[in-house]
DNA sequence: ATTATTTATCACCAGTCGGTGACATGTGCA
DNA sequence: TGCACATGTCACCGACTGGTGATAAATAAT
């Protein structure tokens, strides 16, 4: 009767759990130790398995990263929630837009170490996982388009840009230095002020 | 007569001149080939000298970061030029202070490459240099700062620390990516819309 | 000229890295 | 049963890393 299918459950022979354990792994030595040390050693250790496998499975690092990116494809529509209003002015959907981007962001600690990366680190498999994060980001903004126009005389697309990189910097900040330039970012109410500063920003540069 | 203090020029044994080479080829990494690739070996690849001698004359990595923590305690109040008239309004403050903040950014490759390491890989040789950055910018910062007070009812930390954020970023960004969210960050004319964006925002958010 | 001392180089260590071939063992099919 | 294949393990390679002790060579002091 011990010739069940599962039966002492972890190490019985199964390429798909192991597999996944792999990627698991990868995931997790990224978003913990960072790129610095992210390697087949590394992740075949953590994985409790032999750096081998990574190469029968995944054909070594850069497919491994790249299986990563396709785990990546839906990162923000599956965190950032559809809005509970529908915005009336372009103000307003800048605001909820940047809600939900910085809601996201903030919940996917590996998608964060990436943005950072983007900008520290420009070997290839960055840019392989940083592409991979563009386009799910980039999908997403269109999916969340209405038909609001800004207002007239303002540059909407570099006070977004630089709406979103403020967003964004002040994010990765917060999980590293747990803050920046004197503005602490650690508790909820912290997190409470920096956005309402922002949606004062907002409200005020794109005020009709 | 060849018995000159400086007769050949270059293989010469002079210890002054060894360190500054050791020190030079270590910035010379960091910037080039970022913290990756950045240890004993390859600094003393870079200085044309043996790796020993970053153990003789800085006791090792460390001291070498040390050192060129200490290189860099005025690193903005070289590159920032003193505003050409005295700003008389707190909006105005705001500005100059972030146009001086960015153009010496700009102009500092590998005070770039620190700020992006702050956010992106938190090792002990990082946050070294980290804190020598952050003193000197805090020491740039009080000393630009005037009698004037913000306008009631913003909150201007919060505020002031986005708007940094945003700068920091884009500068960062545009540096590796060349630009970002959208926004080309590359010619002189790119720069000159990111920073009346920013300038535009500055002024409707405090105005008075 | 003969020491002492500084400056620089070399050879080597143990450890880790990415990568690969040979091998053992469990599983399913004939 | 026996065979073929899939799965997993092990040992090893060359290259690189940080780090150190011994040694050569040039300068300074006597």
């Amino acid at each position: 009767m011990d010739e069940s299918k599962e039966p002492v459950e972890g190490k019985q022979r199964d390429r798909a759990k192991t597999h996944d354990a792999i990627l698991a792994a990868a995931k997790d030595v990224l978003a913990s130790d960072g790129f610095q040390g992210f390697g087949v050693n590394s992740v075949a250790r953590k994985a409790g398995c032999d750096k081998q496998l990574i190469y029968r499975y995944f054909g070594g690092l850069e497919g491994l990263v790249e299986a990563i990116g396709s785990d990546l494809a839906n990162w923000i529509s599956d965190a950032a929630m559809a809005p509970a209003i529908k915005p009336s002015t372009y103000s307003q959907w800048v605001e909820t837009l940047l809600s939900g981007y910085m809601s996201a962001l903030r919940q996917n600690t590996l998608v964060q170490k990436i943005s950072a990366w983007e900008v520290a680190d420009n070997s290839p498999l960055v840019r392989q996982l940083s592409k991979a994060r563009s386009i799910a980001l980039g999908r997403w903004i269109a999916g969340q388009r209405g038909e609001l126009a800004p207002p007239e005389g303002i540059d909407a697309a570099a006070t977004n840009a630089i709406l979103i990189a403020a967003a964004q910097h002040l994010i990765l900040a917060s999980s590293t230095l747990g803050g920046f330039s004197g503005l602490a970012l650690a508790t909820d109410a912290d997190w409470a002020r920096a956005e309402t500063a922002l949606a004062t920003i907002i409200r005020k540069v794109y005020a009709e």
